[in-house]
DNA sequence: TGACAAACGATAATATTTATCGTTTAATAG
DNA sequence: CTATTAAACGATAAATATTATCGTTTGTCA
C-alpha cells in the first residue's frame, strides 16, 4: 500500500530533474537526488516528515533541515508542487501535469484526480475583486474507500515521534 | 481596508449562532459570543492569531487557547468553516453559503468567490479511486490587485510577534 | 441559590517550519 | 588532478502553530 509510481516513470522524472537542475544551476548533490527520488517514487503526496523518514534509510546522517530546505528550493524552481488543501504539514507532489486532487477529509489521504471537465473549470463572470487568476484548482473532498467502512480512525500520520522504539 | 461585513448581516449571523448553539447545547458564554462576532464581522478569513488579537481588544484577559478551542468547537459543529488552501495557519470563515475562494499566491489574501458555474463543477467520470465525494471546492489562485502592482512584499501576517512595541 | 458539568486562563507540551553557523563538498579554473 | 570558493550540508536553536493539562471560574438547571 505504498502507492508506488512505476519505475519507468520514476526514471523519466529523475532525467527531467537532472536536466532542469543543471539548466537552473542547481548543484546535483547526492542528498538532492535521493530527496527528489523519494518524492518521485511516491504517489501519496508525502509530508516533509515522511520524506525525511524515507531519505534517512538511504542517508542516515541527513538533516531534517536539509530536507525542508530542498523541498522549498525544488518548489520555488517548479520541480515539485506543494499541495496545501489540508491544515497541518504541507504535502509534496512530483506530478507536474495538470491535475486535481481527491482528498479524504478523515485520513487526509491525497490522490491525483485527472478529469478533463475539471481541467476546463472557469468562472462564469469576471471576479469583482479583480484578481489576476493564474489557475483554478479543484479539490474533491470526501471519504476514501478505507474511511467509508471505518470512518472513526485517522490513518495518515504526519507527526514526528519523539521516541520511535 | 478591514473588509467589513454589513452590520445587518452580522446581526443575522449572531442570531443564527445563538439559535444553533442553543440547539446544540453549547453554552453561550461571553467569550464565545465575542469570538464568533469577530469572525462574523470579518470577510477576510482571519487566522486564529488575528481573531485572538481582535478579541483581546474586548476581553483583554482572553487566552489564545480559548480562541483555538472555540474555533475548533465551532468548526466541528458547523458554525464556521475552515479554509485550508494555503500552508501556514488555518483561516476561519463565517460564510456558510456555498461559495469558492480567490486566493492571492503572494500575500495569501482569501476572498469569497460566488460563481454559479463553479458551484456546478463535477467530474466527467467516476473517480477510479472510489472516493465518496462529498463536495467540490474550487480555488482560483492568482494575484490580488495590490500584488499585481507590487508583487514583491507579502502583506498578510498570521504570525505571532514576541515583541509588539 | 447551590451543585455540577462545562468552559476558561495559564502554561506546558507538541508539532511544524525557518534561521544560524561552523563544516563539508560540488563545481571549475588552472 | 589539485586548489579555490561558493554552495550545500548537519546540528541545533529559534520561531511559529496547535493541542493538552490542570486548577479556577462560570453558566445551567434543579
Ligand atoms: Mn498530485
Ligand atoms: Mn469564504
Ligand atoms: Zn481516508
Ligand atoms: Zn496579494
Amino acid at each position: 500500500m505504498q502507492n508506488t509510481v512505476p519505475a519507468r516513470r520514476v526514471e523519466e522524472r529523475m532525467k527531467h530533474f537532472q536536466a532542469r537542475a543543471s539548466e537552473l544551476g542547481l548543484a546535483a548533490t547526492h542528498q538532492r537526488r535521493i530527496i527528489y527520488r523519494v518524492i518521485a517514487k511516491s504517489a501519496e503526496h508525502p509530508s516533509p516528515e515522511l520524506i525525511y523518514e524515507r531519505v534517512k534509510r538511504e542517508i542516515p546522517t541527513i538533516s531534517l533541515a536539509t530536507v525542508y530546505k530542498n523541498i522549498k528550493t525544488f518548489a520555488a524552481m517548479g520541480l515539485v508542487g506543494e499541495v496545501g488543501a489540508l491544515p497541518g504539514s504541507i504535502r509534496v507532489d512530483a506530478n507536474l501535469d495538470r491535475h486535481h486532487h481527491l482528498v479524504c477529509v478523515n485520513c487526509k489521504a491525497v490522490v491525483d484526480f485527472c478529469d478533463s471537465r475539471l481541467d476546463r473549470v472557469r468562472a462564469a463572470r469576471a471576479n469583482p475583486e479583480n484578481f489576476r487568476i493564474l489557475r483554478y484548482q479543484v479539490e474533491a473532498l470526501g471519504l476514501c474507500p478505507a474511511c467509508q467502512v471505518a470512518p472513526a480512525r485517522n490513518k495518515v500520520r504526519t507527526q514526528r515521534r519523539k521516541h520511535n522504539g
